[in-house]
RNA sequence: GGUCCCAUCGUCUAGUGGUCUAGGAUAUCGGCCUCUCACGCCGAAGACACGGGUUCGAGUCCCGUUGGGACUGCCA
């Protein structure tokens, strides 16, 4: 009971300790947020461990990748990052603490041994587990093969007997395991270095960590886990296992099956406002009992709990060649919510940093121009779904080249002989206006339908193409007075020549 | 194969024995709005994997079947 006590009192501490074998993914990202997120709630900790020890998969590039990745979610880490590589030592003292308290053993096997028994058990259709033959080594043998140089593993030695390990998941509940179901399992490779099941253990312990919130795929290795912890006598931290991110097949999503569209990066790249692709991925394996779906950062750490963590795997939705979705609908869905309905004045060092890339970017935009375009990047902003789009269907209304798209240019102008004459008539009409807003212009424009005899909507499609080369976009009336006057009348009047 | 986990609309999910002829979101379709396209609003279609129990009553509890996933390495 004293126990319970002082971790109630304890402050919570979570990590996540990825390992920086390639880019940070939707996966690994959605485990950190979760992780995070309980560390706002409970006002703990929130601790970055790289996990390096593989050091040939280890790169430089992929831990950029990471942190950068994290830091443009807006997740922040409390401590770190931590290394595991600099924290060898106290990997091989755990081991060793192991052996000595006769919670582990050296084995003196070899890979061929090893193999070869796997193939045999696999031949007969049994299943393998370590046979053991190292376990009852007498200290002469194990200090005679030592003396002969005999490369040797550490292996727990795991209890031989009834029972087992169980645990209570703070998501799936109840687990057990039975020890006859596990084997001497390795800690410590033969040249010195720990297995991620022990550098783990031993890293979360030192760190101090209360919760271990991570992917169900680690559930089967708890119980090794708690082995260990037991054997060197630490408190178990709570554990929480959260349910896998599937692909549309059922797959576990991993880089080297899926590329590029699983990794955060591709979405910052395709237009993504961080904060979207966090509540988009926050939604994939947990919701809350009213089943609300949008969050503002507060309101998510407000209502985020580990009770609302779903044990079923779920299915991130990417579309192959899909023309109209470029991932999971619901995500881009998501983006668009944002783009239309946060602070302009927060959307806009988006539009601008797209603008800038795309070489667009004009510095009296956020000086001299900066509520024309605030409030033209609010005009347009209802129909796009990722920031690319501002300087793609949005090209028209910052630059003057921008194409016209051809069907465009054929149903609503080539069709029209009149048009040739009728455009520049406007232009002329519009010139004339003593001031270029939006009720002038659409007076003048439908005196001129009436006067023509013609249906306003021939003028106004017209009109919409020459100017933005599009069918589709806000009211016309409102596009011409932000492309502003003298665009508007330059770009009616070169309606001749695209006949 | 063994061990563990899981199972509600295409997808994300609400649902903890009766209020479920199963709710929301997204995607799809139709309508309204309208100069177009979005937005918004209204509406349609769309799911409790199957079979046994338990119970007056089961999406909800139990068992089995099927299906899926994870783990099963001197990877993390």
């Amino acid at each position: 009971m004293p126990r319970e006590e002082n971790r109630q009192m304890e402050e919570v501490r979570v990590r996540f300790p990825p390992s920086p074998t390639g880019y940070l993914h939707i996966g690994g990202a959605r485990t950190a947020i979760y992780n995070w997120l309980f560390a706002q709630k409970t006002g703990g900790k929130f601790i970055l461990r790289i996990e390096d020890t593989d050091i040939e998969r280890s790169t430089k590039e992929s831990i950029k990748g990471i942190l950068d990745g994290l830091t443009w979610l807006g997740i922040t880490w409390d401590e770190g990052p931590y290394f595991q590589s600099a924290y060898a030592d106290d990997h091989q003292r755990a081991a060793q603490k192991l052996v000595e308290s006769g919670h582990a053993y050296k084995c003196f096997c070899t890979q061929e041994e090893l193999e070869g028994k796997r193939e045999e058990a696999k031949r007969r259709k049994e299943d393998y587990h370590y046979d053991g033959t190292c376990r009852n080594l007498s200290v002469d043998e194990v200090n005679r093969l030592e003396a002969e140089g005999r490369p040797f593993v550490i292996r727990f030695k795991v209890v031989r007997g009834p029972g087992g390990v169980l645990f209570k998941d703070a998501v799936y509940g109840l687990i057990e395991k039975k020890y006859r179901d596990i084997e001497d399992f390795v800690i410590l490779r033969s040249n010195g270095s720990p297995l991620y099941v022990l550098s783990n253990a031993v890293d979360d312990i030192r760190d101090g960590i209360t919760h271990v919130i991570r992917g169900q795929d680690h559930l089967a290795n708890t119980p090794k886990q708690i082995m260990i912890y037991e054997a060197l006598g630490e408190n178990l931290p709570q554990f929480a296992h959260m349910p896998l991110t599937l692909d549309p097949q059922k797959r576990k999503i991993s880089k080297r099956a899926h590329g590029e569209v699983v990794s955060v990066q591709y979405y910052r790249e395709r237009g993504f406002l961080p904060w979207a692709l966090v509540n988009f991925l926050v939604l994939l394996g947990w919701s809350t009992s009213d089943n609300q779906e949008i969050f503002s950062r507060e309101k998510l750490i407000e209502v985020f709990s580990l009770e609302g963590i779903n044990r079923a795997n779920s299915v991130f939705d990417i579309r192959k060649d899909d023309p109209k979705f470029f991932t999971d609908p619901k995500a881009i869905s998501i983006n668009a919510h944002y783009l239309r309905t946060i602070e302009i004045e927060e959307l806009l060092p988006y539009v601008q940093a797209e603008m800038e890339a795309a070489g667009l970017w004009d510095p009296a935009f956020g000086a001299k121009k900066k509520s024309w375009f605030a409030s033209t990047v609010d005009l347009i902003r209802s129909r796009y779904h990722t920031t690319k789009d501002f300087v793609n269907q949005g090209r028209c209304y910052f630059a003057d080249d921008f194409p016209i798209e051809d069907k465009v240019l054929r149903k609503n102008i080539l069709k029209h002989e009149d048009l040739k004459q009728w455009l520049p008539l406007m232009a002329e009409r519009l010139e004339a206006l003593e001031e270029f807003t939006v009720d002038l212009i659409e007076q003048a424009i439908r005196d001129l339908a009436a006067e023509l005899d013609v249906k306003a909507g021939i003028l106004i499609n017209g009109a919409r193409a020459a100017v933005t080369g599009q069918a589709a976009g806000p009211g016309l009336f409102e596009v011409l007075a932000a492309v502003g006057k003298e665009r508007v009348l330059h770009r009616l009047r070169e309606t001749p020549n695209l006949y």
